[in-house]
DNA sequence: AATACATATGAACAATAATTCATACGATAA
DNA sequence: TTATCGTATGAATTATTGTTCATATGTATT
């Protein structure tokens, strides 16, 4: 849980003069008004949670695997569990996952069920991720 | 942990005929050798694992929150508290994960260490995300 | 209807992780 | 040196989450 109950700071003393390194020109980084003004730049809380939430999705190796196999085409769950050679149930129940998040899309055809990207930011985000750790 | 330990499948019966549901035309996507095809196209194991460790970093709104008050302007331990709401000690402990996967740089000045973003990815992933979000 | 197969799901367990509390470390000022 | 301030960190607690196991659902086939 996340709840933001208290507030012990120690510094930010509410002082209503100039409080004491302040006067690091650079950046102007300090105390009351400055805090103030950027917390209020913020994005929605709303929106931060949901990114949040979007990264946790993809925070998870067999998620990200799943995700990476499905770059190269549709699947079917048993087929995605043979790519990752990991059981049937625990790929069911991440792909559950990635479909709440709505990041797959599915179509039964008989009794297997094709999964796909439901979307193209998805790899744009990943080229960037990749990109990132190769420095 | 994720291990892959075992591979209780079911489907994939390892039949050196074409199998049952190869004939979908569309997609051609069943079992053997297109198992195997797109499990050898997958990234590199140790690159999928680092991906998705980055993509947990990201996936915690606290941590989401400092990321986005650093886009504002470098900053204080004790103000980015400030700005989030939450106790020095909290913020430590996320600025230390922050640190760990190199996402955030930090510069002593006296007493008080400022940090700051790291790389210019990270916005970009972010800003992705952001789109993704609001479709 | 009965069987077989692909997929989904609930409960339990094990592992991970975020926050708090107390305290330590490091730098500055008196 | 001692006191103070900003920051870091270890331990404990609580919450969350991934996988397994057993079983249910749904679709086709006989």
């Amino acid at each position: 849980m996340e709840e933001n109950k208290k507030t012990v700071l120690g510094c930010e003393e509410q002082s209503t003069e100039i409080s004491e390194h302040t006067d690091i020109s650079e950046t102007g980084s300090s105390n009351p008004d400055i805090v103030k003004a950027i917390a209020e730049k913020l994005p929605d809380e709303e929106l931060l949670y949901d990114v949040a939430e979007l990264f946790k999705v993809f925070g998870d190796s067999t998620r990200v695997r799943i995700i990476c196999a499905l770059f190269e085409s549709e699947m079917c769950v048993c087929d995605i569990a043979g790519v990752l050679n990991m059981t049937q149930s625990a790929i069911s129940h991440q792909l559950r996952v990635l479909k709440q998040a709505r990041l797959v899309k599915y179509r039964r055809e008989g009794k297997t069920v094709f999964y796909s990207l439901a979307d193209g930011h998805i790899q744009t985000i990943f080229n960037q991720a990749f990109e990132h750790i190769m420095e």
